[in-house]
DNA sequence: CGTCATCTTGAGGAGTGTCAATAACTGTGG
DNA sequence: CCACAGTTATTGACACTCCTCAAGATGACG
């Protein structure tokens, strides 16, 4: 009996899988035909889902668990390029770089189950549907900004910033309670998510007290979460995803993966 | 008489623009079409030719000159995002995030000519043209990788690093001749767009004597130059675009706008 | 209760940013 | 052609942030 068999009635009706914004434009025969197709996965804590450079076949949605995003630099440092969640899509923008191969690692953090899809489809599916191939214009060009906005971030803000900004889109995307929540991973991912030692992440977070944020080993408080618009950071305040965000916050409970402004894939 | 005219015959048989990857998959009739719709515009030295957080109406394809694209952070900083010049295109990323405004500001760094272009033929022809959609998807994805790597470059090198690796970027990009080539722009600007001090920029370039390349004044010279596997920056082995960017000097001589493994959008 | 992983805290140093003074270059007008 | 002003680049001194190494502390879990 094959280790993955345990899971893959859970998703034989997948309303989860159903309702991602990825699937925007397709209809309800052209994603049950896709998701037969699909592979469910599980992996462990530490385990490899894929190695950059392997060859690429296969793209991924999250369906439970954490995965780390990260590559090898040459002379060894890791970096950590994104921490995905349940809803989140990776790989989608290697098959459109047609590189034939990953451009990062992923392993599992914490338990993580995914489906595997093939490349194949992807491609076709973006070349005859254009409504489909809408959404992924807009899901890749705003991943983009995003990395470019992180990237602006890491070059003119100081560490206790990047780690307030962090903690406040971290609150904000999970819809977790304000006043009092648990770090869902561990504080060496959030440092090297945010490009730096632990030891830095350690000496910024009693920093935090000015920014009315309080942290006690993995507990967080916000002293006082006004809204948005307060944001730690301004330079967000261009992005869209706050605002969508905060419309979500007002319009109460979604599915998780529901609460986003677009599908979020890497 | 408008002071665009003088500008307008060239475009009339414009093998330039016809020519670009932008455009593949139209056929040449959908190109004109497209064409005659569009304004060519020249813009003076430092003259505003969008301004981040305007209403996004147009996309843009750089004719001719140089255009410095960047922000303006919260606290009065200002981060190049990058550094245009002919052939290149503007703003297809702002489109289909449907923000609605322009991202960043764009200034004519020398004197440029631009063709402006609707944004709605964009989203429209995304849609309707497969082949189009996926040009798109692979230019966006391409460039959105390319941000991510110059992010870990940021992150991983030194000031010496990151400038030996942007110049032999420039080089083989502009197809330069490696024994001895002028900077196509300002120091300063370069140093904006590599995220540091113009001071460091300085202090640098005496230290790139050990990468075996010597600058004095705006002219450079690699000692040696055996090919981009000797790349100061083993992270850039991982891109298609140096592999690319290879074969096409050996293949020897194109119009620029051809030498790139796709074109370039922002 | 020990073992392991994770985190905290301290001391020291490398690399950049900042400020300030000077030098080189660019273009303009006499 | 030269002199001037304005820009752009170089160089020095200093401060600050973050990284590195090292030693403990805390927590999770068998």
């Amino acid at each position: 009996m094959p280790r993955n068999a345990a899971f893959k009635p859970n998703l034989a009706e997948p309303e989860f899988v159903r309702g991602l914004h990825f699937f925007a434009g397709l209809t309800a025969e052209e994603k049950d035909a896709l998701l037969k197709d699909g592979q469910v996965r599980s992996y462990r804590r530490r385990q490899v889902i894929f190695r950059q450079g392997d060859p690429l076949a296969n793209f991924y949605l999250i369906y439970s668990g954490t995965v780390q995003l990260f590559r090898e630099t040459p002379d060894g440092r890791e970096v950590t390029l994104d921490i995905l969640t349940a809803g989140d899509v990776a790989c989608i923008t290697e098959i459109f770089e047609l590189s034939g191969v990953y451009a990062a690692n992923a392993v599992a953090v914490k338990e993580a189950v995914v489906m595997a899809l093939p490349k194949r489809w992807l491609l076709e599916t973006a070349q005859k549907n254009g409504v489909f191939a809408l959404g992924l214009l807009s899901a890749i060009s705003s991943q983009s900004r995003a990395v470019e906005v992180d990237a602006e971030h890491q070059a003119t803000m100081s560490a206790p910033q990047l780690v307030a900004c962090f903690l406040q889109h971290l609150c904000a995307a999970h819809d977790f309670n304000p006043l009092g929540f648990d770090l869902p991973v561990s504080k060496s991912l959030i440092a090297s998510r945010l490009g730096m030692e632990i030891e830095t992440l350690s000496r910024a977070l009693p920093a935090l007290r000015k920014f009315g944020i309080t942290v006690k080993g993995k507990q967080v408080m916000f002293q006082d979460f006004p809204g948005i618009e307060e944001h730690v950071c301004g330079h967000c305040s261009v992005m869209e995803t706050c605002r969508a965000r905060q419309a979500v916050r007002r319009k109460g409970e979604e599915a998780a993966c529901q609460s986003r402004e677009s599908f979020r894939l890497v």
